[in-house]
DNA sequence: ATTATTATCTTGCATTATGCAAATTAATAC
DNA sequence: GTATTAATTTGCATAATGCAAGATAATAAT
């Protein structure tokens, strides 16, 4: 399966409730998507057949009268998929399965900066764990790359990622990618897939419309809406960092860096930042004045998107990240003139790993309905 | 048809296309849609039998080989829908045909502010019209309300208006309203229903992506993602009014309002601008500053939703608006480290007729593939 | 003038996905 | 042991589409 796997549209639909409600029977899942109990039962039994769901019996159901339900979960090993996370200075891949589970993960130093060398390490590294592994290729729904940084923009539809700038212009319609992997191949950036992370194995899997404030040296992030990715007419959307101009203060990673610089409190990257930092009262006010930039934003997009839920998350230090869900959740009204109840602000759950956002694309690409993109005959 | 007309979802597709890039040939919409020449056949012989479309001769392929292209046009008479506009103090009706003519309108005075009064005589206004006109009422597609004001939050999902504070909490489930229209209802604000009327019979026909701002006694708006309005989770996406406190000065109606009043200047409602205020150094410098504060609500929304076009309307003196439009397209950078080219900023063709967009609903309902709620089952 | 070429449109047949209704199944309730 | 109940399955009908071959109406070539 997997590159011949091409699930209809009423099985994605399938896939997509489970994810976000939870194992269901198939009179459940008839009932909240709206179709015949025949049409689930011949969709599932195929599914359950191509290894992609279980059935299991329900422990909820004892001692109620009637036919006792199977249950239908995702079957973890029904589904894998590659993800690759383009570091400036390291590559790190990674496999997981229909349930997010890390299967295999490896970190390496970046050969050269070249388009070529970085791209042959990853896919030898990839193809190295599927090997390992021992999994079927078909079983691979094909490998996601994702990258700090924004995109810019350029003539046609072509983007480019700052860090490589000598890169070809990475099209997602020409694929270049491609014959590296011997799979499938999307790619994204690093705030983007912290979306898909929350979106597939993270706190959003029942969230329709949500929105990512992703804190690392910078300010990115990514809006869903209706279950889609929400991309925009350069890519744009989202990318929160711009509303903060760069001439003032503003609470990213590189702006906290250098401010403990100034304080003559040298560290070497992101990372080094430790306990021992968190306690100064530098970083406490870098905190605290952060804090209230992060509630504006919350406002602004509350104001803008009006989403459901705003995820909070990067690779700032978890306490620093926590610290900022703990200010909202602490505020009772978001801003001034905002009248209603506060949107639901949590902490990012999977944003440990970065390349398992990228690996979330292609399982997004295959089992979501939104990116179905076979023959349009929707119903009659 | 129209109550009975239920368009599948390939037929809707066909409506979209036409709207969007007009009048084509059946291989054209084969070829755009990625469906079959014969699928297309079969779906516009039905809905040319049911009035829906035109066939005509295509003027621009004569001297070329092979069989002549029949075009396809939306009938204008194929479907009607009704809309309503409610004032404060006033009620607008109207009655449009498919191709968004106004075929009759009217305007009335509210009786009173009660829920029933304003509907039964919006509803007569509205039959009156339909009767002579002398339409098939199977041909309206429905009856649009529209009005001005935000979204309060309430216990369960049930909104309700500002200016209409005694009325039932109307929600969308429940119709309150079909009763007293005898069709189908639907209703929104009146910056969302502008929205409508420029994706529908405006300058976004062809968009799928665009951020629409209101400028009226209010600062309202709306998004539309997907070719579909994004309302979020209190009805408050692209409610820009919330971005400009209202302890500050902000670029509303209003506000111009009450500086006219500091300035001595006693105007009785926005509509009394005329040409002779227009020259005033106090207006003159209102605008500006006003001006200033829409190129940042531009960022603003460059940077959320990053649309492909953002469209200005309004009640608010048209040369204001255009003045706003002026002053974007001047400008060459939308602000601080936006590194792109500008989105493309319009003036809103359709804000004249407030109760246009109200009529658009149903149209939408009826017609729109996002919109299409039938038996899910895209493809295979 | 006749034939070839071309592109659009249409029709017959096969296929896919689904709904409906009746039948099957496995539990509890009486 | 029989009735009741709810989930699931199966047989049959139906809707929407694709494919391929054919019909149609124009221009181009001979």
């Amino acid at each position: 399966m997997a590159n011949d796997l091409n699930l209809g549209y009423n099985s994605r639909r399938i896939m997509a409730s489970i994810r976000a409600s939870g194992s269901q029977s198939r009179a459940d899942l008839a009932r909240s998507l709206g179709v015949n109990p025949a049409t689930v039962t011949r969709l599932t039994t195929t599914m359950v057949g191509d290894g992609l769901l279980t059935e299991e019996a329900d422990p909820r159901r004892q001692g109620l009268k009637g036919y006792p339900a199977k249950i239908l979960k995702i079957e973890p090993t029904g589904l894998y998929s590659a993800g690759v996370y383009l570091d400036p200075d390291r590559i790190r891949t990674c496999v997981i399965n229909a349930a997010g589970e890390i299967m295999a993960n490896d970190e390496l130093a970046l050969p050269d900066r070249s388009f070529q060398s970085v791209m042959s390490a990853a896919a030898k590294s990839v193809k190295e764990q599927i090997n390992d592994l021992g999994l079927d290729q078909n079983r691979v729904a094909g490998c996601g790359v994702s990258y700090p940084g924004q995109y810019t923009e350029d003539s046609l539809r072509v983007q480019r990622i700052q860090q490589f700038k000598d890169w070809p212009n990475v099209s997602i319609e020409q694929d270049l990618l491609k014959p590296y992997f011997g799979m499938p191949v999307k790619h994204t950036n690093d705030a983007k897939a912290a979306c898909l992370a929350e979106l597939y194995h993270g706190v959003c899997t029942d969230v329709e419309d949500f929105c990512y404030i992703w804190l690392s040296y910078g300010i990115g992030g990514g809006a869903v809406v209706g279950g889609n990715p929400h991309l925009g007419r350069v890519q744009g959307a989202g990318e929160w960092g711009g509303l903060f101009p760069k001439s003032n203060s503003r609470p990213s990673g590189q702006d906290l860096f250098d401010t403990l610089k100034e304080a003559c409190v040298p560290i070497g990257k992101l990372n080094d930042i430790g306990l021992e930092h968190l306690k100064m009262p530098i970083v406490h006010s870098w905190r605290e004045r952060a804090a209230k930039q992060i509630q504006w934003l919350c406002l602004v997009i509350a104001r803008t998107f009006d989403p459901k839920t705003i995820v909070i998350g990067g690779t700032l230090h978890p306490q620093i990240l926590d610290g900022f869900v703990d200010h909202m959740v602490l505020v009772s009204v978001l801003g001034e003139d905002y009248q209603h109840s506060l949107p639901n602000i949590v902490r990012a759950s999977r944003d440990d790993l970065p390349e398992l956002g990228a690996a979330a694309l292609p399982i997004h690409d295959v089992t979501n309905p939104t990116a179905y993109a076979g023959k349009a005959n929707k119903g009659w």
